[in-house]
DNA sequence: ACAATATCCTGCGAGC
DNA sequence: TGCTCGCAGGATATTG
């Protein structure tokens, strides 16, 4: 799913092929009443307003905050998506017909997982930028580029690992005095950027539990936390992000992190940490799937039993 | 202040 | 073969 790595490659994506292109039609089927008064295209006014907006503006350049995305237009408006679960950007050229949307060209564009077309934005070189987003989760809105810092979907979003010396990165984690490390580590108002998937290959790479709770974490360990942190997602981005799912890059192709993945969804599985005669298991903490070896990443009590 | 749960939505694969 | 159902996980709201 869109974390860091995937959302980096797409913002790169974007930067390649859309500098300079201007915004010449706007298209959108998003429907749904449960965003009625929300600053959401999927809110039927707003789609209007949003398309007054951003209609004969050429694009500057994009940007990714945390997992956000923001597109900066040469007219002082930024268009902000979060990808959330199942969106993604592509890039082709695309034709209507009466099924939806279908790139002209047979190829990656084609997968079953790009052809759940919610958006599409015209350009002046007869190409688009569609939004594919199977599950419809996703949001897009527009913003002036100037009250982005104020924005609550932008201020509220911590700085990434990368963004963080280490001793920032041990300030922010220690703000909170309890909790289990892996919600911790998902917390985009501590630290950004880091989901289910990266969550559990950091913990699996630094020996701890994901319910381990963050006072029984010393400094030496989260400061290790910080540097695989930085590690496993700089080789996300290397690998073209993650595409266990449904994730493509706006060329429509998949990444490769998914190849290189030690715990998550290895259920079952031994533990390739060499020396290790573990086995994968997978536990719901925080209503999400945690994936780790039942022995090197055993749990550390801090509660006194009685 | 933290944990658990439901919600948004669709597709897939397991099992009957 | 064809159905039902659980699961997938980003963020947020609500309840405990």
């Amino acid at each position: 799913m869109p974390e860091l790595p995937e959302v980096q490659t797409t913002v790169d994506g974007l930067n390649k092929y859309l500098v300079g292109k201007k915004i010449t039609s706007v298209w959108s089927d998003y429907n749904s009443s449960y965003f009625d008064g929300k600053e959401n295209i999927k809110n039927k006014k707003y789609f209007s307003l949003f398309k007054k907006t951003v209609l004969n503006s050429p694009i500057k350049k994009s940007e990714r905050v945390g997992k956000n995305i923001l597109i900066h237009l040469k007219n002082g408006t930024s268009i902000l998506v979060h990808m959330k679960m199942t969106g993604h950007f592509l890039y082709g050229e695309y034709k209507k017909n009466n099924k939806g949307w279908l790139p002209k060209e047979s190829g990656a564009l084609r997968d079953p997982f790009n052809r759940h077309i919610r958006l599409v934005l015209g350009l002046d070189n007869g190409k688009s930028l569609v939004l594919s987003d199977m599950r419809k989760f996703a949001k897009v809105m527009f913003i002036k580029t100037k009250a982005l810092k104020d924005h609550p979907d932008i201020s509220n979003i911590a700085p990434d690992p990368f963004q963080l010396s280490m001793k920032g990165f041990i300030e922010k984690i220690r703000q909170k005095k309890s909790g289990r490390i892996k919600n911790i580590l998902m917390d985009q108002s501590l630290v950004s950027g880091i989901g289910n998937i990266y969550s559990d290959e950091v913990l699996f790479n630094v020996d701890l539990h994901p319910e381990t709770d963050i006072s029984a974490i010393n400094e030496k360990k989260l400061g290790e936390i910080w540097v695989r942190s930085k590690k496993i997602l700089s080789k996300g981005i290397d690998l073209g992000g993650d595409s266990t799912s449904d994730y493509r890059n706006i060329e429509g192709k998949r990444g490769n992190f998914q190849k290189k993945h030690q715990v998550y969804r290895r259920s079952g599985q031994s533990c390739p940490k060499r020396g290790c005669l573990g086995k994968i298991i997978r536990k719901v903490v925080g209503g999400r799937s945690a994936h780790f070896c039942n022995k090197h990443q055993k749990l550390v009590e801090t509660k006194i039993k009685k």
